[in-house]
DNA sequence: AGGAAAATTGCAAACGTTTTAAACGAGGGG
DNA sequence: CCCCTCGTTTAAAACGTTTGCAATTTTCCT
């Protein structure tokens, strides 16, 4: 009854291998009745192809690598759940697959990528969360091998697949939306790792600042390493019980900008009144916490699905940066910023 | 220098492929300063084996499958990226890599995960969000098919692997919580699909309930389609505007529970004072939702590993239900839940 | 030194598919 | 009736790996 190979499919219609991987396959060559009875059989059958025999000859997997990035033990954001969702949405279409490799304890994330890549488990990888200079964009550029980048690295002397949100804009608008309200002394809360990101953000607010030629305007900066939630904290707690306070906070993210809004809390800073707070990535915490956080939506599901585009089609021999573009992310405006203190009163 | 194949390394080192196979996979037989020199030239060489010949000959794919669940267009949760983290963290030490599989628009969730297991691909599935009477399972086991079911089905006639969280337990726990503060009259916002996580979370509560033998106590259940916020929404307007309002509500999980949170504000009845609120599953924005969501908190990601575990174990030869485990949540207790009415004052 | 036993290596088949090149049969023209 | 062509089918090789069995070399004992 069922017919778990091509062979036995054959046999049971009493043809060869080749007529019925050619029928299936839908090869003009073959009769059309042949067609018709073999796709048929195959599908009483139940007879589903064998995917590393097909892979074996074709040298394709029909697969798209990630490699999952590494988190502490608390680490929790919505951002995996929804770029695996927009990924595996914008492959299926092709009949691809993604496949999540994990890195171990000992390993380094380059380390995982290679073997993913090098085993010929993936046609083609996507990479988030790129550095500044990143080894892994020099691996898969240097090699040739089809990749997308969720970012951008900083030394561009090569061409590659990207795409991001434009944080750069975003920062720009930020300090504009900000300014206009009659602030004049700003923080930003940063983190320590050189990512392009963080370049980028703290690069458009600084252009932005730099625009107004207003002698007033200041500008601090805290930088803290990334997953350490304690040092985060005490530079969030350093910029607050500043002689001189900031009167408009933004951080580089939500997850930075909701700790500010703790902090404030704790310290009876009232927001917006006493302090105005902007973040970037509308995680859904961000609606909930009060007073509600402003903040920059990115819609991170919908980019993921251009980036399996782009990278499908990077598969399929276009050349790389072929398609590479920049989204702009939309304000959300809740109650988390508001008018700068009177001024020269 | 590099060597892509078996074949390659075997000529460079002028020894068959057998050899460099067996010493790779390191036998006992292959003398071990050729094993040494295998090793060494493979490593220089930048050697990685070809997943689809290893896995023709093998028969084993050393993938676990994974069906992405389909969701609405706005559907965010963090739950995915959580689970998904960790099985990979469980299978990676099983050098087993994960597969996500995509539902497209017209195919059903069955078709994808069969073609999964069909194909080869697989060794092992996931699968998440259990019905009552789930043909994923009924599937799985009569092929049987190395798989572990996040949840359970009812109809429990056959044995099969599955780990999930003891919502009956932790339902009980709820109500005897605010039966204790005083709460007489509950309501339950519930979803309307059969799911068993459902049934037994309501049964848990009601068994909790039978057993004080309280003629006073009352309880009302309002159901919605789960996906559907407009209805979810309404269903809850029919519960706060009733003539005669619960004084706790129980939410199947956070989400429903924040949404009667917001619903409550909107219409200015305040909690704790007025109106108790308990979910289940503490997502991240339970934190922050004031006053705070009074939960249960079930480690997602922890028991994602289990799971990954348990299927390993499977895959090996385990027999179905071997290490099937319930998870007992811990209740979280923030603001949201407080003293009921002055009684018979 | 001779032989047997032990240690080490190699040959060849197998896994399921696709594909190149060739074979086959039917039909038509001369 | 033969040859050629066209339409259809097939044999066999190839992909890269593992493994049962056989072959070869080394070691050890007498």
């Amino acid at each position: 009854m069922r017919a778990r190979t091509l062979k036995e499919l054959a046999e049971k219609l009493g043809v060869s291998v080749t007529t019925v991987s050619r029928a299936l396959a839908g090869h003009e060559q073959i009769a059309l009745k042949t067609r018709q009875r073999v796709a048929e059989a195959a599908r009483e059958a139940g007879y589903v192809p064998n995917i590393a025999g097909r892979q074996l000859v074709s040298g394709r997997s029909n697969f798209v690598g990630f490699v999952l990035p590494i988190r502490g033990p608390n680490f929790m954001d919505s951002y995996l759940g929804e770029f695996i969702t927009g990924l595996g949405e914008g492959l299926v279409h092709h009949g691809i697959d993604l496949i999540l490799a994990t890195v171990q304890p000992g390993q380094s994330e380059l380390e995982v990528l290679r073997h993913l890549v090098e085993s010929g488990r993936a046609d083609g990888v996507v990479v988030p969360r790129i550095a500044a200079h990143d080894e892994r964009v020099q691996y898969l550029a240097e090699r040739d091998f089809p990749f997308v980048a969720h970012g951008r690295v900083e030394n561009e002397d090569f061409a590659y697949s990207w795409l991001d949100a434009d944080g750069y804009a975003a920062f720009e608008q930020a300090f504009d939306l900000l300014y206009d309200l009659g602030h004049r002394h700003f923080g930003i809360v940063s983190i320590a790792e050189n990512m392009t990101f963080r370049n980028l953000r703290e690069q458009g607010f600084r252009k932005a600042m730099t625009r107004r030629r207003d002698p007033d305007l200041r500008l601090d900066i805290e930088r803290a390493p990334r997953f350490d939630r304690g040092a985060m904290v005490s530079a969030i707690g350093r910029m607050l019980d500043a002689p001189e306070r900031p009167t408009a906070i933004i951080g580089l993210f939500d997850e930075i900008a909701l700790t500010v809004m703790d902090e404030a809390r704790r310290r009876h800073i009232s927001i917006p009144r006493d302090l105005s707070v902007v973040g970037f990535d509308n995680i859904a915490a961000s609606a909930y916490a009060p007073p509600g956080l402003t903040t920059f939506e990115v819609e991170t599901r919908s980019m993921a699905r251009a980036i399996a585009n782009i990278l499908v089609r990077r598969i399929d021999g276009a050349p790389p940066g072929e398609g590479n573009r920049l989204i702009e992310p939309r304000l959300v405006e809740r109650a988390s910023h508001g008018p700068g203190p009177k001024r020269g009163l």
